[in-house]
DNA sequence: ATACATATTTAGGCTTGTCTAAAAATATAT
DNA sequence: ATATATTTTTAGACAAGCCTAAATATGTAT
């Protein structure tokens, strides 16, 4: 069995191998778990010895399948659980992050596809995150940040690139929600603000922190 | 924080405190932790120096307030979650343990009562244990272990003094479950074994060891 | 190509929790 | 009361994860 750190760092590789195509870097990790560099390199070692992860010293990270697997099933456990919290204990969607990011290292082969089938085999999970099955498949829909649209084009946010409570409190004050639709009505390059309207509805002027992580998906009902 | 090493170890004290009256021994905890008594040493050092407990060098160990409120605390999350398990996911009694003893080190102000709540805030567990209010209260029954019982007594049974798989498994095999009525109809010395009706109806023949590990309490309708 | 800046690894140490083997204290039997 | 057995503690070591400081490799600008 692989302990919980162990977990935690594939987890992070996997996320970050998603985005930038290439091999991960060691200060990438770091920046994520929030750990030195040297503590990295250290668990690096530990995990190509495992097989987990293919390392090349100063040459960055790419996941073994059977290190993908491994993270595959974290995350699955990760967003069942935030599923559990929100709908089942009325957590909000700020709240449960923390809270499965503790229960996603229970293991128990029995309770993940119980608590699966408990809450009606979900797809995606508060955040709008695709949840995998136990066969570790899930669906990427195709999605692009707000920040990337262009003035007039029309999208539903479907999804957060960032779980801090900060953020998360922010949106739901602004009542941008996952479902919600808007318009890009302006961009500002200046600063790289973007004025939107929200289901046909409010204006609200969004920097472009925010804009950056945000996911959307272009709405097909265009007319 | 407590680490969950630490949780186990005052869960082992307060268990282990609540059957013999006085102080726990090193070995007793040994053994009930799976553990060598060096180990044990070193972790009372430790919580004796936190303020959990009372240790005096070869004289055993008692709880300090401190530490039975940790105790009772982690108590009652293992024993929600088996409610948990139980109900709600279709865990067998003896499958829930060994998941329980993970789930139990959660840390969530929040999570424990909103599980509580969302189970209908139960007052046993599925072995008969009685489950700590948020404020730490509850209540025992009166209890008495099957073996204690004279012949002609009647009792249903209330818990298990064991949690083990296969002492479960033994259980349901010979459809013993809590709640069954018995009667004892003979009580054999040279094994110690009991004979038993259940239910009015099946006579079944109980080794000393069951006996000793099956909680009872009087049945109140004798007639 | 060289010099400087940044990223990464290595070296050495610390904490937690575990172990074995040996020493010390306590309990038991005659 | 003394010898023996058992329990408990100490001493010393190890693995997992983390850290700081120093060394080394890589990237960039001129
Ligand atoms: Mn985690
Ligand atoms: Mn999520
Ligand atoms: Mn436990
Ligand atoms: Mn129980």
């Amino acid at each position: 069995m692989n302990s919980s750190t162990e977990e935690d760092y594939l987890k992070a590789i996997y996320m970050l191998s998603a985005q930038h195509s290439s091999g991960v870097s060691t200060s990438a990790i770091a920046e994520r778990m929030e750990t030195k560099a040297s503590s990295v390199t250290d668990m690096l070692k530990k995990l190509s010895e495992k097989g987990f992860i293919n390392y090349v010293k100063y040459q960055g990270v790419t996941l073994q399948q059977k290190g993908s697997d491994v993270a595959i099933k974290v995350i699955r456990k990760h967003r069942l659980w935030e599923v559990f919290l929100c709908t089942k204990l009325n957590f909000t969607w700020d709240e449960i992050h923390e809270v499965a990011e503790q229960l996603e290292h229970i293991t128990s082969v029995k309770l993940v596809d119980s608590l699966d089938q408990f809450l009606g085999y979900p797809k995606v999970d508060p955040h709008g995150d695709p949840i995998p099955d136990k066969n570790g498949n899930f669906h990427k829909i195709k999605e692009v940040a707000l920040r990337d649209l262009k003035v007039g084009e029309k999208a539903v946010l479907i999804g957060v690139r960032e779980d801090s409570r900060e953020f998360l409190k922010y949106l739901e004050s602004i009542k941008l929600l996952l479902g919600s639709k808007m318009e890009v009505l302006n961009k500002f390059e200046f600063d790289e603000s973007v004025l939107i309207k929200v289901n046909g509805g409010n204006e609200i002027m969004l920097s472009s922190l925010v804009c950056k992580n945000l996911s959307v998906t272009y709405d097909k009902n265009k007319k």
